[in-house]
DNA sequence: GTCATAAATGTTATGTTATAACATCTATTC
DNA sequence: GAATAGATGTTATAACATAACATTTATGAC
């Protein structure tokens, strides 16, 4: 089958036995520039309706809305930010609304919050839970989501070195992307 | 020489070549319950004059009261609370007063921000220039400032790795201190 | 179906954190 | 002692987030 990979932007002949649409959809960490990004959003939508139907929660019409709005882009967008385009069209929500729905969100491993912005990000591997590690482009302010076993391990272990007994972490990376470190 | 370590609470026979006062006022990570924590402050401050001698930058007035006032408690303390604290006596300092502060202290690495608390803690490891790893418990919270070069090198690995070039980083870890695990 | 309940949303007000913009004062250098 | 840079004062407002309570909507028991 051919499959078109929206990050690396390349179409590729993928034996059918291989077939792993999630893993094709979302391989590298930083999108191509100029990739069909719609497609990044209706990909986690998808899967946003998929862990809610497992954990029993429901995506209703305002969550969705707001997980919708956060995966226009893969920068990371505040929380009014949001809101202004929830109410672009006339609505006439308040900030509440959006701060529950992002709660929702969050809660349920799809949306994150990135502390060093006061901004928040789709997440890139829903369902699983885990505190996400982020490296944050200090010039496009494009956000990578990754997932390195060796970093939360490594952290872990300074903790728990120190007596201290961790229940969640914040790893949040400022510089530049590789797109960005050329110019 | 008789040697009182203020994080642990021991009175030590240190012989004269390891005279280190800064290791040995600032040795455990966690410090201990009921230590006389007015020697951590002006031990702070001793710290802070000679990093802004050498650094030929001013530490004036207002900026030596924010320091003290952040050293008053080993928990981290909002900028509002600082505020409060220095026109406790009716002084009348705005909010500005502390941001410019604040914003000097961090420059100068005396001060860091935990962006999960927006909250400003005292830097034990002054004049290095490091971005910390904080240890915070969400019982007493209490803050350790941790260093650990396996983290900040596995943290970078992981970003290079991916194209990224890392400029600064943020890594605070919630959970529970020494302390509080027992209870 | 309708009643009771829980969940979600609406609404208003306010709390908290941080910065912009410009005026004034102070220290330093020549 | 005039010029300058640095620090502080002052006022206003921006940006981010939650409290408290009212209303609506979904769900299950009967």
């Amino acid at each position: 089958m051919l499959c078109y990979n929206i990050y690396s932007g390349d179409t590729i002949a993928l034996p059918m036995r291989f077939f792993m649409p999630r893993a094709s959809a979302v391989s590298a960490d930083f999108p191509q520039r100029g990739h069909d990004h719609s497609a990044c959003g209706s990909h986690a939508l998808l899967e946003a309706e998929a862990v809610c139907r497992s954990r029993q929660v429901k995506l209703t019409d305002l969550r969705r809305k707001v997980l919708e709005t956060i995966w226009e882009d893969h920068a990371p967008m505040g929380a009014y930010d949001i809101l202004a385009k929830l109410n672009a069209e006339g609505e006439r929500n308040a900030p509440m609304a959006v701060y529950r729905a992002l709660d929702f969100l969050i809660e349920n491993g799809l949306v994150h919050r990135l502390s060093s912005l006061n901004a928040y990000i789709g997440c890139r591997h829903p369902g699983r839970s885990h505190s996400g590690q982020f490296l944050i482009c200090s010039q496009c302010n494009i956000v990578a989501e990754i997932t390195s076993e060796a970093v939360s391990k490594t952290v872990a272990r300074a903790a728990t070195s120190r007596g201290f007994k961790p229940s969640g972490e914040i790893v949040e990376v400022m510089g530049l992307c590789p797109h960005c470190r050329g110019n």
